[in-house]
DNA sequence: CAAGTGATTAGCT
DNA sequence: GCTAATCACTTGT
């Protein structure tokens, strides 16, 4: 996945639908395009300073994924310098890490996602990791989440 | 492990 | 309208 110039390989996801959890039901006013809209991006600010990103999408109903964290393979000089971090594993290594290395901006919410980024194939095979292994202390927090198997750009 | 941060929402008035 | 509670996180002790 690029922007701008800068990109990489998308190493964890993670997925909501028209659940109690997602923002469909609890942002329903900006989160309702989850509904109403597919390939669209979704911006929203999260505990006051932080910003993630989705893709809404499934023809079938409410549904959006959520970008958690790339491998950067494209600028990666630019992100780190966006992030100010020397460790190329903490350029984007989580939501709102991810956010500021690729230079995204809140009013980006609507566009088209192919249109603002590209997307390209995958280069190679990947052990993809599901499920609710990782801490569900947090309430409301759903299993659906999807990382490649030992990545080093994972979050924690 | 705790705190910081501000938009959004729910629940009252 | 207003106030309090919530939150799909990151960073620094």
């Amino acid at each position: 996945m690029l922007h701008g110039g800068v990109g990489g390989v998308i190493v964890e996801t993670e997925a909501y639908k028209g659940d109690a959890a997602s923002h469909f039901v609890t942002r329903r006013h900006k989160g309702a395009m989850m509904g109403t809209t597919h390939g669209r991006i979704y911006v929203y600010l999260i505990y006051g300073m932080h910003h993630c990103v989705n893709v809404t999408s499934d023809a079938t109903g409410p549904g959006a994924v959520l970008l958690r964290a790339i491998e950067p393979t494209h600028g990666v000089e630019e992100m780190l310098r966006r992030r100010g971090v020397t460790d190329v594993r903490d350029a984007a290594s989580g939501p709102g890490k991810l956010f500021v290395a690729l230079g995204l901006d809140p009013t980006m919410t609507g566009r088209d996602a192919c249109e603002t980024f590209t997307f390209l194939p995958r280069t190679r095979e990947v052990d993809v990791a599901t499920g609710p292994r990782i801490g569900i202390s947090r309430a409301k927090r759903l299993p659906w989440r999807f990382r490649v198997r030992g990545s080093e750009f994972v979050s924690r």
